[in-house]
DNA sequence: AGGTATTCACATGAAACTATTCTCTGAGTTAGG
DNA sequence: TAACTCAGAGAATAGTTTCATGTGAATACCTGT
């Protein structure tokens, strides 16, 4: 681009009426003042957690539903709402929500109680003391406040999953250490299975009260998509169809509310650096696999060496006919690391890297048994041929091949 | 033919190891009184 | 003598390796007809 053209780029880049007003309310964590479809569930909620309004331990709550069904949402929102009382009437309360699945905030034992703490103004090292001192710390901190807490544990599910249940059985335990204060402990889980295989003791505790968010039809989530694209969009640009296709394309991945706003907003961004002045079917076809390859192309990017090698290892041997198994891939991934100079890690390592490429969805691993001939993982690519060739490049580029 | 036993090629699990980051503690060192 | 420095012990964590055990069904091997 000349300067000429640069400068009428700008201008008229100025000049015209951006099609996106406020993106942020497209964005996940956007917080609408009136929340549809779940008048229900936050009746229950407030209904189970009024009580510590009067500083009167509520039971422990466990909300289960998929993602994308506004668990988050309406928890966050009450929670909001109940701290704006507690300001107003100064109650001794704690609402403390921490997401487990944070890396490096609330994802091991130690993490999470030290953050805990921290909400009590304690500082505590990110490593180097004993566990059961941060717990000590812990304890004394809230025993001092003579409060109560409500802590809710968000994505509940993941940490169990990684550091087990013991958490939770010392967190419910906690309740009898204390003399001042009481602890309620509210978790969130997508996993509706979760509580399956759990301590019993733990479970009961913790389960006091149960619900579940039920995924969201196409017809709501058209309401929800509408009532967002009224304060997202600039005017009526969004055309006839649009918000219905999308909200069923998001019905489908069991009404996850989340993707449809995801779908809609980059759909507007599309069609706004396209200059339209209308988000069409065809935008929306776009983000679709927009929205697929930047998700596989970010993850990507950011793995670590070995991840790379094994993924690129993957996609040049796929290119050969007949199924991948996770032999062949090792062998190709062995001569990458001679290639790269890199010492190759074990197969049973590159096994489990393979497992998390398949949880993360970039590609299909099945474990088949080929009956005589073994048992192994049969392995697919799970991206389109579209994002392949860049795929190719980034791995090559990150690795100097 | 029909039934059972083997066997393959990994999957899956558990424990142990390595390296890094960080705290805490106490011995040795230093500087000022 | 108080303040400072520094090495060593202990923890947490992430990423691996090592060792052990599990597993589904195609084949090999039997058995009685």
């Amino acid at each position: 681009m000349t300067y000429n053209h640069l400068k009428n780029f700008f201008e008229d880049f100025l000049k015209k009426e951006p099609l996106i007003v406020d993106k942020k309310v497209l964005q996940a964590n956007y917080t609408p003042d009136d929340i549809l479809h779940r008048k229900e569930q936050i009746e229950v909620i407030a209904g189970i957690l009024a009580p510590c309004l009067k500083l009167e331990k509520p039971s422990n709550l466990f909300l289960y539903g998929k993602t994308g069904t506004g668990k988050t949402l309406t928890v966050k929102y009450i929670i909001s709402q109940i701290l704006n009382i507690v300001k107003e009437k100064n109650l001794n309360l704690k609402l403390i929500y921490l997401n487990c699945k944070l890396k490096r905030v609330a994802d091991t034992e130690y993490r999470l109680i030290a953050q805990l703490a921290r909400e009590f103004g304690k500082e505590i090292p990110a490593t180097g003391l004993p566990t059961d001192e941060v717990y000590k710390l812990f304890v004394k901190a809230i025993d001092n406040d003579g409060c109560l807490v409500v802590i809710v544990l968000d994505e509940i599910d993941q940490l169990v999953k990684k550091i087990g249940d013991g958490v939770l059985y010392n967190l419910t335990r906690l309740n009898s250490e204390l003399v001042n204060s009481e602890i309620s402990l509210v978790g969130i889980s997508n996993d509706l299975r979760f509580t399956d295989n759990l301590d019993s003791r733990v479970k009961s505790s913790l389960s006091e009260e149960e619900l579940i968010f039920p995924p969201y039809n196409a017809l709501q989530i058209q309401d929800i998509l509408r009532q967002r694209s009224k304060l997202a969009f600039r005017g009526d640009i969004i055309e006839e169809g649009v918000i219905e296709k999308c909200a069923a394309y998001a019905a489908r991945e069991h009404g996850d509310a989340r993707r449809a706003l995801d779908l809609l907003r980059v759909a507007g961004e599309l069609a706004e650096r396209k200059n339209k002045t209308k988000i069409t079917i065809s935008d929306l076809d776009d983000a679709e696999d927009k929205v697929e390859s930047d998700r596989v192309l970010d993850i990507i990017k950011i793995q670590p060496k070995q991840f790379q090698l094994t993924l690129l290892a993957i996609l040049m041997a796929e290119h050969k006919n007949g199924p991948l198994f996770t032999g062949d891939a090792y062998d190709v991934y062995k001569e990458l690391c001679k290639r790269v100079g890199l010492k190759p890690l074990t197969q049973r390592r590159v096994s489990d890297i393979i497992a998390e490429f398949d949880m993360l969805g970039i590609i299909n691993a099945k474990v088949i048994s080929k009956g005589r001939y073994g048992r192994t993982r049969e392995i697919n690519l799970a991206v389109p041929s579209s994002t392949l060739s860049q795929m190719n490049t980034i791995l090559k580029e990150g690795l100097n091949l």
